[in-house]
DNA sequence: CAAATATTGTTGAATTTTCAACAATTGAAG
DNA sequence: CTTCAATTGTTGAAAATTCAACAATATTTG
């Protein structure tokens, strides 16, 4: 509630920050729906990506739920230890190991699911369906022509 | 290079999801541009807004710079320790403490923003420039409309 | 085939962030 | 005025992330 636009501002406001605020802002109201079940943001895109049941190598799931590798090797640790995911060596590639949703991890992605489906249908009812609908198409785009 | 999708989705890939996504491209892009002095995207944000030579409190700044406080603090630590920022008091309220950039710090800030500048023409080029501006349009309504 | 190179994932140390608690100051209520 | 509550910023410990180096396997090249 500080700093709305006083009028058409001369000041360029960079899509980077735009991004970044936005991004801060929907992932706070995302975190709040999940802390429910005490599940960060990061699992939950982990669980979501693995809950169609196929296994998927360190790399893959790096790249989907947007971690760094390190980053994602610990976060499979301690989802190792809760008993919601595990490892098995690829049998065709014996570098890559091969990540697979447990049962117990089936069920929490279950639980987890409405919660964001619910934030997404929060943001189209304030935001409007149009909006939303372009906004994901926009992003889309971008991220495909990032490069 | 590995998941294009396939086909026209049936699965909803969450506003949440793309946002996190577009705003992790971008912001290593930007890094990249920044690494060349040296400077993390969190601390440019901090020199941006106070290279206009006005003072912010901590407060102010976190909510500006998209940083919770003890992150903040710890970080203006650093740049104080870097001479590019220094604290100083707030005489109407001594809770506060203002945040000034340096000389330093301003030179520095002048250096880094037609990286910044470059980044945005980059995208703007190969993104196009009514996508930009529509997608900006469409963040901005998001983030004041978010609460 | 052997050696060199690339890919894949993990590790440990260092850095950074976060959480909870705290100190200082201000504002509000009795 | 005095006490109670709210605001503002910092701190230390704990947790998470990152960087650089590494180990293991696969691929390429001579």
């Amino acid at each position: 509630m500080s700093n709305s636009s006083s009028a058409d501002s001369p000041i360029t406001v960079h899509l980077a920050y735009l991004l970044a605020q936005a991004n801060r802002e929907i992932n706070r109201q995302l975190d709040a729906r999940l802390r429910a079940e005490g599940v960060p943001v990061e699992q939950w895109r982990i669980l979501k990506v693995l809950s169609d049941g196929n296994g998927r190598s360190m790399g893959d799931l790096a790249e989907a739920a947007l971690l760094n590798h390190p980053t994602l090797t610990k976060t499979i640790d301690r989802m190792v230890a809760d008993s919601l995911v595990y490892r098995i060596s690829d049998p065709a590639d014996r570098r890559k190991v091969l990540i697979f949703c447990s049962d117990r991890g089936k069920e929490l992605a279950k639980r987890l699911a409405p919660l964001a489906l619910g934030q997404e249908a929060h943001i189209a009812k304030n935001y409007g369906g149009k909006a939303t609908a372009q906004l994901k198409r926009l992003l889309e785009d971008l991220i495909e022509r990032a490069g």
